[in-house]
DNA sequence: CATCAAGTTAAGTGAAAGTTAACATTTCCG
DNA sequence: CGGAAATGTTAACTTTCACTTAACTTGATG
């Protein structure tokens, strides 16, 4: 794995710095936000593994921010840990209801951190459970074996084509803009031509059927169901 | 069995001095390495049976050395304890999500030290059981006697050939992408070229079958079922 | 019926995997 | 101890095939 995200959400620009340049120093990959609004947008977009959240924020505090973040069906796999100053026991437990995985206590001490954050991420690997199986109208998709199955029958599709199948079945029946697979199948920072999504769909209409893709004009695609 | 083996580290040569005479009378193999980087090049040689691992090390410290040791599947049998100043309470936390099993206060008593010892030595004793053996297709893989059977035939394989049919039997089918085989075979932090993994998985295909290992391109490798 | 998004096709490209031999390292034995 | 054998890793080269593109066609829609 490249390295593993964290996003850093504190109002206090000292503490982001100092915070910011250890993590760095041990290899992670840094992002910031300075509001609970601002932290959300970020997450949703770099989808980090762990999201070090300060509890006494203006406006939307970690607390809320947490919740909110928690809410967002593709951050569920995201571990928040609560930075929190010693002796405000009540956050803790108020954080680990909102859905936080730990929390760090204030003042942060380096290495203390590092390794806490290295434990966490071990953590999360170890989790790391079997992915479930989505299915819709005779077709199954199992992201753990790379297969699909078609009425019985194991089709194995590559990378790309498996993916954007993956993300039409992840909500059958929505229509998923060029914009948005390109984004989530793509990257947001790759550039590729009008006509590569064309030519997967049309490789999934090959493989699994005319009907399952329906081509929304001017909009984008959805799975049929 | 022989004498338990002990990898005694620690930066203060005092320290180890006593600690050391005072396990050698009571019957132990004493190793000893004074930061993290040669313990886990002792404790990779030798397997010692337990670590005594000070916290308070320049360079790489105690817990950054436990998770380092903790990511080496060869020794994951390996117990792991740390030596702490007493007051430091919040090492003994943050030693227990790096995957220590036990801490032990300084000042050190010889005779609490060695009791103790004993004692850890004695709960893993009773803790290793005999491996299970895995089968699939004709295949079956026997960790405790580390060999390989196919259709009859005894096989023995190198260690690292090994240690790959062995992830990649534990869930038949799965894909394990290449980020996770060299962080499971090789450990987080060995790096070693792109092409390592292919010569070994080319290998496995050379003696027990080409269909045994489906490559899944730009993914990583599974064993077929 | 003009326009433009989407569909189609085949070919080109490049990244990932395969292969091989050589080199390095460790282990094994006489 | 010293040489041989086994193992692990790398480097250099080849092969493969997934992906993208370009150029053209189709067809929906106002």
């Amino acid at each position: 794995m490249e390295n593993p995200k964290i996003l850093l959400v504190d109002d206090e620009q000292d503490i982001i710095d100092l915070i910011r340049y250890n993590l760095e120093k041990a290899d992670f990959e840094v992002h910031s936000a300075s509001n609970g609004k601002e932290a959300i947008r970020i997450a949703r977009k770099v989808q980090p593994d762990l999201i070090l959240l300060d509890v006494m924020m203006p406006e939307m505090d970690g607390m809320e921010t947490c919740i909110q973040i928690r809410e967002q069906a593709e951050l569920k796999n995201t571990l928040i840990a609560f930075l929190t100053a010693r002796g405000e026991d009540y956050s803790q437990i108020a954080g680990f209801d909102a859905g936080a995985d730990d929390y760090i206590t204030k003042p942060i001490k380096p290495r203390v951190l590092v390794s806490r954050v290295n434990a966490l991420l071990r953590r999360k690997a170890s989790l790391t459970k079997p992915e479930k199986k989505k299915s819709a109208k005779g077709i199954m998709i199992d992201k753990d074996r790379y297969i699909v199955v078609k009425n019985g029958e194991e089709l194995t599709l590559p990378k790309k084509e498996f993916e954007l199948l993956s993300l039409l079945m992840s909500q059958p029946g929505r229509v998923f803009t060029r914009e948005s697979i390109l984004s989530s199948v793509w990257g947001n920072d790759v550039i590729v031509g009008d006509r590569t999504i064309d030519v997967h769909i049309r490789k999934l209409r090959e493989k699994l059927g005319e009907h399952y893709f329906k081509t929304v004009k001017g909009v984008g695609y959805k799975f049929n169901d």
